[in-house]
DNA sequence: CACGAATCGATCATATACAATCAGATGCGA
DNA sequence: TCGCATCTGATTGTATATGATCGATTCGTG
């Protein structure tokens, strides 16, 4: 990984979360502890994040609005390769002419690119996806109405009555940013109010989280695990971790990351 | 491969993915190492990619990620330096702070250009004028709920329950097919619904209209005179075409094109 | 206040990326 | 076909980045 990716996640990173810890960092850029801190050092040194012992934070306090990039390129995201597997086959979870549900996130997004041959009914709250979808797709297109958080880049309401109540669909796909025992977490108030609104408009929950989020806690438990009917993460998830999830009910599949890079090649 | 072929291939590859390693190119391109370097640097000079150490990045800053698809471009449009004078007059209409709603439409979307150091609340039912806003202002947006239909380019919900209903505007900058003694004329009953919509969520009217649609006319009558306050057109408008407005006690601000276009060149 | 643990900065050996150079390959026009 | 110009790939020495190590500092805890 070069430097200026790593630069650009862990900017990322601190925006998201607005504080970030080396030991977070050291799983996900795969680099060492000296480098971290030198890369931490040298974007303090630039005014982009500020240092603290232990990690980075957010320059910008965590109210104020900031432009934030759309994730329009997943490559600035982490877990690439895993999340287009998880994608492609969640994908294929899909019937012709259905309608379905997708709730932002950089995870979902990936879904975007195998939903180009579909005429779907698709409800989003993600700003980015609904474009990239427009761009690249002939699915029928439904937004929520509200206001767009930059941060989150979902379209949120803040009032009750939302077109989002006159949707139906039939699979509901989300991200998380913690998948355990508890069911799914979030660790942003604003994410969780947009799914649990999504979550109300279908039976089917579909949730897609690599395999990382499998070891990721929070504070805020979205629902329990007996509101999922499916899981689909990466080949990187231990089977006893999945273990809970069968034991739930719920059906758990696995795609191969490998598999899917060659698959990636052969397009 | 040709050299061309690769310096084509590397763009589409920054283009993507925003940054890209020699590492990558090798196999891609199928070159050696020095070659990838030496066309890296070609292109650097050129400006059109980042050099940086390991590899190219984006030229585009990461907080100013590019549209996709942005279903229009003005562009491709008609009549743009008339637009985009009223469009720069019409933006001085705006004071700091304010709320205002923007109805879709080539014209409105013109005003964006002009609203980016702006600290506005917007409502604005087109998808491109929230995309761009999003990418290139700090505005506050919000999306009525609804599907987009991807002709007009416009979010429209079929249901009664609409965020825009929840939504107050100082003012509304409509676009129109015809402007004339009978009020503002729409030729596509979808745009008639959207704006009537929005012409409930106001006070004061703002018609943009290039000389043109003065002398256009449709079956559809959104609105009359009555409830415009102001318009804004170009200086082709003949002075005893804009009578009938003056007289309905509508303001009517001419905006010169050749003075536009001096700014422009300013820029 | 004292202790251990975590974090840090400095240092150094190693790995990697770089520009410069040169020889061979390729393309092009005479 | 020859000769020239250009492009390409390999090589080399240098600059820079990285990761491991270690002593110093800071933090939390008793």
């Amino acid at each position: 990984m070069l430097e200026r990716e790593r630069h650009s996640l862990i900017l990322k990173l601190v925006e998201e979360r607005s504080i970030v810890s080396v030991g977070d960092l050291l799983d996900l850029l795969g680099a060492s502890e000296a480098t971290i801190r030198r890369d931490i050092n040298t974007l303090a040194e630039r005014g982009e994040v500020k240092r603290i012992r232990g990690g980075a934070e957010a320059v910008r306090p965590r109210h104020q609005p900031h432009l934030v990039g759309m994730p329009f390129s997943l490559s600035q995201d982490i877990s690439v390769p895993q999340k287009r597997a998880i994608a492609r086959v969640a994908a294929e979870l899909i019937t012709p002419g259905e309608s379905i549900i997708i709730n932002g996130g950089t995870t979902t997004f990936a879904l975007v690119e195998f939903l180009a041959d579909h005429d779907l009914d698709i409800l989003t709250n993600s700003f980015p996806i609904a474009a990239k979808l427009l761009a690249t797709s002939r699915n029928r297109i439904t937004l929520p109405g509200g206001t767009i958080f930059r941060e989150q880049n979902i379209v949120l309401s803040p009032f009750d009555n939302d077109t989002i109540d006159n949707f139906w669909g039939n699979k509901l796909f989300t991200g998380c940013y913690g998948l355990n025992r508890f069911g799914i977490m979030e660790a942003d108030p604003l994410i969780v109010q947009a799914q649990t609104k999504l979550l109300k408009r279908t039976e089917d929950v579909i949730v897609m989280a690599d395999s990382s989020k499998l070891r990721q806690k929070s504070a805020m438990i979205v629902t329990g695990l007996e509101r999922i009917s499916t899981i689909v993460t990466d080949d990187g998830a231990k089977p006893e971790e999945l273990e809970v999830f069968k034991a739930a009910g719920i059906k758990v599949i696995v795609a191969s990351v490998s598999q899917d890079d060659e698959l990636q090649k052969l397009a």
